[in-house]
DNA sequence: ATTAGCACTCATTGAGGGTTAGTGCTAATA
DNA sequence: TATTAGCACTAACCCTCAATGAGTGCTAAT
């Protein structure tokens, strides 16, 4: 490991690593001139781009000692310069908090279901589509976490002798219904019994809590006896177990194929496996969720090895109580990180603002 | 235009624009390289592969026959021939109708959703996506028409002042809601008896027969005087209006642009942007339940332009009442239509028999 | 009616050569 | 001592050119 000294600017004094003020400068150079272009980038071109007056040579220099400390790298001798993952996280980290956005695309994020009553996944699916379209990336969403959500009204609805369909309500918006089996065919007037039970029981409580709840009165021997009771924490504990795994939507992918930097590499196929197995990039949401704000997954940074070549720009949405999911950006490791930062941090706001409207409270 | 007469084998006998027995199995012979290869077909390669003994000066002249018959084109002069729609179209046409499907991959298609108690959409979910696998190419399905479908159950919730949410099961298992306002605030016993009411008076009758029996009672003086009813005109009419334009579900598009056929033309935009619309492809899918069994449209025969190199290969699927919706491949005019067919084919058929068994009847 | 033979066409491939954008190193300079 | 000019060297890129090969259409022989 090769550890290179550098002159930080004040005479004399020299620390290991440190880059000055004037390599700094170039570094960054190099990283918006190649987000621009995409091509690699050379000392001559530097030197006419850059602001201050520095010679190829000199740049040549810096640029080498840039190469050294793992910033830069060369495809063959005779070639420019390339950020490498480093270099990108070097580059985001120094970009002050979400960087300014024109309000031309203010506006046409902010047209994200002006429309009144649509439902969350609506909102989603829509803020998802219009994030793909400004970025021409791929996009996702994940939607609200049942686990977290809170309940608004559970029905349950009688379909056949043996199947009760279970409709759930829930104060961000999103209804969710599924199928459970009972072995002792009950009437649709017991089962609106059994619900209103359930309502009056746990309406503003979590998926959680009410899971919870109802796995102690089930311990509790006396409930047993009780029949409206006993059937309503039966039925209860199937209608709320496994609340399907958190979805995501997804859009834009058609974006990644088209995009130059892909369609040269032939790991297409894998990155596109990783979109159809969903549950990866789903944990990538799932994590930033703890974030605040916009965060930023460059590179090699990724777990998954198919997301390696590229980065991901996400951010979290909530309504008034809680975080509810994330919506992101998937490109290239060389893509415009301010453009996209701003884009998917005003998508995200608005996203909150629109559902915390759109939430039965 | 030129008429070209060609000997169908009885001697003395000609007629206009009829093939004989050996100009057919040439064709025949074409198609089947060409689907195999995607390369135009030379007359040396032809007469190593086709069964009987022809020479490749023969099978020149006959090339150059079916090339005026407007069958095959030369992209050059010094090149093989590559069929044309028109050959497709007479090559599906002399198909017999489904072809043998391989016993392994039966089972395969078997699979979707033997999982009791799974949705409807979520079958066609899994559905197309097994079909879009096995094919590599994109798949569509259209869900249910809520016109035809009928009704199981309607519940409505109050989800705040001004604002029930309206949930529709259908006897096909599909699950709608969709969210309505109210001026004057009703309380959820209230919209009980309502729903409770709607479902007494509506259970069983298709969509497309509620809205015009509600559209009678309306016109019908006497309802107003009559608190229950007049409530329950209203909020059914707004219930049952406007169920939202047929779904389409779509997956494998992916597969399209990694397929050489495509990848080569620059046409890959357009296509994207026809399967974004949806519209238009939900039309042809549409049209398509009109046919019993298989149906197939072959690149010129498609109105919307940018599906003009492709071919649709479709079937439709039902319940024990109804033909329900559409699935359907859409792939290059030179796909493999025998694989192709038997597969969508197949597919449909499990498709209605699981969903049969899956009805609320 | 079929086939062998022949001249011709055109896409594809690979080699050679010039051009260009880039590098690293060294010596001169401010 | 930091910066810069100069120079030799590299490798990608592009152009041209010739050889190759798969294919054709036409004509004459079978």
């Amino acid at each position: 490991m090769v550890k290179k000294v550098i002159d930080n600017g004040k005479k004399g004094v020299r620390y290991n690593l440190v880059l000055n003020e004037r390599a700094h400068l170039v570094l960054h150079s190099i990283i918006e001139n190649y987000i621009q272009s995409s091509e690699p980038i050379g000392s001559r071109t530097l030197s006419k781009t850059i602001g201050i007056t520095l010679s190829p040579a000199t740049i040549r220099n810096i640029m080498s000692d840039l190469a050294e400390l793992g910033y830069l790298i060369q495809n063959h001798t005779s070639a420019g310069r390339v950020p490498t993952d480093k270099a990108y996280r070097f580059y985001v980290n120094s970009l002050a908090s979400p960087p300014s956005i024109p309000q031309q695309i203010k506006e046409k994020i902010s047209q994200v279901s002006n429309e009144q009553g649509s439902q969350v996944e609506a909102i989603l699916a829509e803020a998802v589509r219009m994030l793909a379209e400004l970025t021409k990336f791929a996009c996702v969403v994940s939607t609200p976490k049942a686990a977290v959500s809170r309940l608004q009204r559970i029905e349950l609805i009688k379909i056949s002798e043996d199947r009760i369909l279970v409709i759930l309500v829930t104060k961000a918006g999103v209804v969710r219904d599924k199928i459970i089996f009972t072995k002792d065919s009950q009437s649709q007037e017991f089962l609106n019994s059994v619900a209103e039970f359930l309502n009056d029981k746990f309406k503003n409580h979590s998926m959680q809590e009410i899971r919870e709840e109802i796995h102690e009165s089930m311990v509790d021997d006396r409930n047993r006896y009780h029949d409206l009771l006993a059937h309503a924490i039966r039925l209860g504990k199937k209608a709320f177990e496994l609340n399907q795994p958190g979805e995501m939507l997804i859009d834009g992918q058609m974006n990644l194929l088209l995009d130059s930097h892909f369609h040269e590499q032939s790991s297409v196929r894998s990155l596109i496996d990783a979109f159809d197995q969903k549950s990866a990039i789903m944990k990538i949401l799932d994590d930033s969720m703890k974030y605040k704000g916009v965060h930023i997954f460059i590179g090699i940074e990724n777990d998954l090895k198919q997301l390696q070549g590229c980065s991901l720009i996400t951010a979290s949405y909530r309504n008034n109580q809680n975080v509810l999911g994330s919506i992101g950006v998937v490109g290239p490791t060389s893509m415009d990180y301010k453009r996209i930062i701003s884009m998917v941090d005003y998508t995200a706001k608005i996203l909150s603002k629109t559902i915390t409207e759109q939430s039965y409270d």
